[in-house]
DNA sequence: ATGAAAGCGCTAACAT
DNA sequence: ATGTTAGCGCTTTCAT
């Protein structure tokens, strides 16, 4: 059985006009007179005819595709930027096509690589960081690039991002007005975020008020609520009353293994998280945290994006996204 | 600046042979004799020539690109499908268009002909049901279509799924064996899957104990943690001492209503929940949940669908997946 | 084993 | 306002 397609040289002959003519109604160009638009359309009507888009973006070179590399749609932080990206991608008539690199470098590089043979329109990547390879494939390419949630600092390569720094530093400040002793868990690896982002803004949110840094309360997580024994214990042996974490995740389990040791939240312990997802409004006592507006980066990039894609002019190439504290009662 | 594409006919000038040589080298022929692949690689990889997928696509009238539809990518249980999804998929060497519908009709109408326009060689329609319009379009084209997650009876199409009948009854059946009363907490809507198979499940256990019905113990939620005290409401006023929730997010909800009202989980109030998130774990009692395999239900029907359009036969258009219980603290 | 040539379905000048 | 005609970059017979 063959798919007999209906193409628009079958609406053509049918209609009596020539496939430009179709074409034109098709693309909506108002150099059509109104009685054949009509008699075209009605065609189209009883033909059942739908354009083709492999045909349309090979001839037009354009495939309204965009390029949408995530490191897992599992993963709630970049999903909620994915939906962001949707939705303003089908606002300007786009498809996006999603493909997981696991922030897997070799992965990033093939997906890229079959996303550009795919000719999409441009291309959206997120991952905690970038690395040397895929900077100098991306930079190859003429296919525009916008990183969304990505530290970079490249300053030729468009991005949208939150600012880390200024979070950490006034989630920081505010455990320090009731607190001599605050603590930072940060994600892992060796990743610019990590110390040029989230150390930093606590760094200077000490040195404003005077306070010796002390590399003890500055801890690395795995990202798991598995690691929050663990964590305390650090925690604890350092001193701290208070804790910046950058994971709601390991705040949570923070919490948990606080509890379990007797330690009253917030009375003594304080804890201000970063993602404020569900998991704060479900923890008991609920979790101060700051909110990064994820499903807006997503947007604003994809928002870029377009303008890229139609050669409008791009005033800033690095827009950073503000944030909110959201006060709970895991903070006095 | 023109974007200087490099196609297959440079590429057959450079080496010397003709177009129809190089596309078997590039598409892995074997009728190439070894020298001349050999020289015709090496002008591919001097000239960093790319082959066009658009281009091949309308030559070859296969894209290997499939088209997912799922309700909303930021719900865990639909990123899961589509994790299982794009993994399989990447693994046959498509792509997947991810448009998100958000369970409405008109949006899943619109985004199945976009894309079908784009000529996906497959199609992956996630939701909880599906309504009579859509399928009405679904069985017009001849593009291979695989339900997953969504409860359907057409024996026509296929899909793959949960027993969730079978979870639910064997949760209220383990309910059951130390409470009299026992209740089942549905999602919103008038869902097959609410009345078909949740309810269903919960009744042939009880049936199977000689229990009655009684209405007032089947409570539909809005699928947030905010009903939980609004469900406990009824839930102690029915008499219930236990609950299959069909939700993490209500469990979660249910259980911290429990707690603020002095009910001991699980002595007094036994709970089950459905999704085994993050969620069980993370809460104290962690919850006893049923486990679905989501990651599975997209793998397969992923694999399914790659059946499908590669015209190999296929067995049994339903696959049910089997579930797992995970006892944990808030049953006894 | 290799080449020639005809499309795939559409867009985009260019003509009229 | 409408038609003609080249392509777009590749696959795929069909020859040789």
């Amino acid at each position: 059985m063959e798919k007999q397609t209906i193409t628009i040289y079958d609406v053509a002959r049918e209609a009596g006009v020539s496939m430009a003519t179709v074409s034109r109604v098709v693309n909506g160009n108002p150099n059509v007179k109104p009685s054949t638009r009509k008699k075209v359309s009605e065609v189209i009507e009883r033909l059942d005819y739908r354009p083709n888009a492999v045909a349309r973006g090979l001839a037009s070179k354009k495939t309204t595709t965009v390029g949408v590399i995530i490191p897992n749609v599992t993963d709630l932080f970049y999903s909620s930027l994915a939906r962001g990206i949707d939705d303003i991608a089908s606002m300007y008539k786009y498809n996006i096509i999603l493909a997981n690199s696991d922030e897997n470098r070799e992965k990033e590089v093939q997906v890229l690589n079959t996303l550009l043979a795919k000719q999409v329109d441009g291309l959206i990547f997120m991952g905690s960081t970038i690395d040397e390879t895929i900077l100098k494939e991306l930079r190859r390419t003429t296919t525009p690039v916008v990183l969304a949630g990505t530290v970079i600092s490249e300053p030729d390569i468009l991005s949208v991002n939150i600012d880390y720094l200024a979070a950490t530093k006034e989630a920081t400040e505010l455990l320090l007005s009731h607190n001599r002793t605050v603590a930072v868990v940060t994600g892992p690896g060796e990743y610019e975020i990590n110390k040029d982002h989230i150390v930093k803004g606590y760094k200077e949110a000490l040195e404003e008020k005077g306070i010796d840094f002390n590399e003890d309360l500055v801890i690395q997580s795995e990202y798991t609520f598995k690691d929050g024994d663990k964590i305390v214990d650090l925690l604890l042996d350092a001193g701290a009353t208070a804790v910046v974490v950058s994971k709601d995740e390991v705040a949570i389990g923070i919490l948990n293994a606080l509890i379990e040791r007797g330690v009253n939240v917030p009375d003594d312990f304080e804890i201000i998280t970063s993602n404020n997802s569900m998991l704060t409004q479900v923890a008991r006592p609920q979790l101060t945290s700051i909110q990064f507006p994820l499903y807006d980066i997503g947007a604003v990039a994809m928002r870029l994006l377009t303008k890229v894609m139609n050669n409008e002019e791009v005033e800033e190439p690095k827009v950073l996204l503000p944030h909110k504290i959201f006060t709970r009662q895991s903070t006095k």
